[in-house]
DNA sequence: TGTACATCAGTGAACGCGCGTTCACTGATGTAC
DNA sequence: TGTACATCAGTGAACGCGCGTTCACTGATGTAC
């Protein structure tokens, strides 16, 4: 309740290792990244955050986790409800939007090696999944519903990682919005005559 | 021209620490990718190294360029050259498949922040580039060939890192190979309709 | 309301480690005469 | 062919560093009576 400005104890330590966390990785990328570097970011010893993680892998899960629950804040602000080729691009757009503006946290989301045990990263990677999944079946009525999805997640995702990595040039946020946009209309614009040749053959 | 078995100097201490740092990269991951690892690896001091290479990113740039290579072999040995769908699909299976056989490896070659200043690189990626926008011209003639390469290299690099991650369950190599060729042809083939209905709009 | 005590979050010193990089050096190689 | 010497690849010791993690501890909090 209080916010005092020097705390006796601390407050809320577990949160603050989160916070902490993710102003490293926004300053200095993920090489930056330690329990120490941390503890000294919050203001405490090195020794304290160990009273509420077991170790670095599970601070990191945690930050990861927070990542994945913003990102699907992300989406959900993009389009509440998708209903064609527009709205879907502006989910990519939104995608795309909260890598490149937290580039190291979405490499920590999924750059890092995924322990399948950790159940919060299971279940994070389940929700984006059944999002995807849900505008999928939106935006393509009747088609195949357990394939497409992939095809779509992946199509954003490389997207995402592309712009990254820099690997695209486009120099200001609304030069990477275009592209986006423009790579969706294209894929699903242009595909339509060898897709139909395809299926007719 | 000779092999003996304990080399005098070395040899060629430059493209054994290549040979090392991938050996490291496979069996460890990019976390114990040091130079005094690669040293130790390839039986030599710990300040070897740098008689060939001015620093640690020197070196990861070298193994990311030689990884860069061999993508675009495995590329040119899917489909030698490219007309339809079908080849596509085996495109993506074997850029996929590179990038599964080789995570680590393919992890430093997009993840590692990109310097734009090493010539390498950018070359490497120019080159992957190319390929791609030429594949696409060939599948499908007449499409936009400025934004369509980028739609398709997303894709592919996204199926590649959706697996990588394990993102999506395919527990062996072939079911992987599957899932990829399903991806293709469900992205291209559910779309024509709702593309159409996009035009036509 | 006041005291005694258990709890437990945070301390600070210490451990052993591997890292990148430097330095003066050594010793094999290859060239000039 | 044989010797003298310059070159330069590789050595090994050392630097200072930050890391993850442990440990016995301290001191504030909150509860029981």
């Amino acid at each position: 309740m209080s916010q005092a400005s020097a705390p006796y104890h601390h407050g809320d330590l577990r949160a603050a290792c989160v916070r902490a966390a993710r102003e490293l990785l926004e300053e200095s990328g993920g090489s930056g990244l330690s329990l120490r570097a941390v503890a000294r970011r919050a203001g405490v010893s090195a020794a304290a955050p160990y009273r509420h993680y077991a170790d670095r892998e599970e601070l990191i899960s945690a930050v990861a986790g927070e990542g994945y629950r913003e990102l699907a804040g992300y989406l959900a602000a993009a389009r509440p409800s998708s209903r064609n080729l527009d709205d879907l691009a502006e989910i990519a757009v939104a995608y795309v939007r909260f890598a490149v503006e937290h580039p190291a946290l979405f490499r920590v989301m999924f750059a890092e090696p995924c322990d399948r045990d950790d159940e919060e990263r299971v279940q994070a990677t389940a929700t984006v999944w059944e999002y995807v999944t849900g505008v999928v079946r939106t935006v393509f009525p009747g088609a195949d519903t357990d394939t497409l999805p992939t095809s779509v997640w992946a199509f954003v995702h490389g997207l995402a990682f592309l712009h990254l990595d820099g690997k695209l040039d486009a120099d200001t946020p609304e030069a990477v919005d275009d592209r986006v946009r423009a790579a969706v209309h294209a894929l699903f614009a242009a595909s339509a005559q060898a897709s139909a040749e395809h299926v007719r053959s």
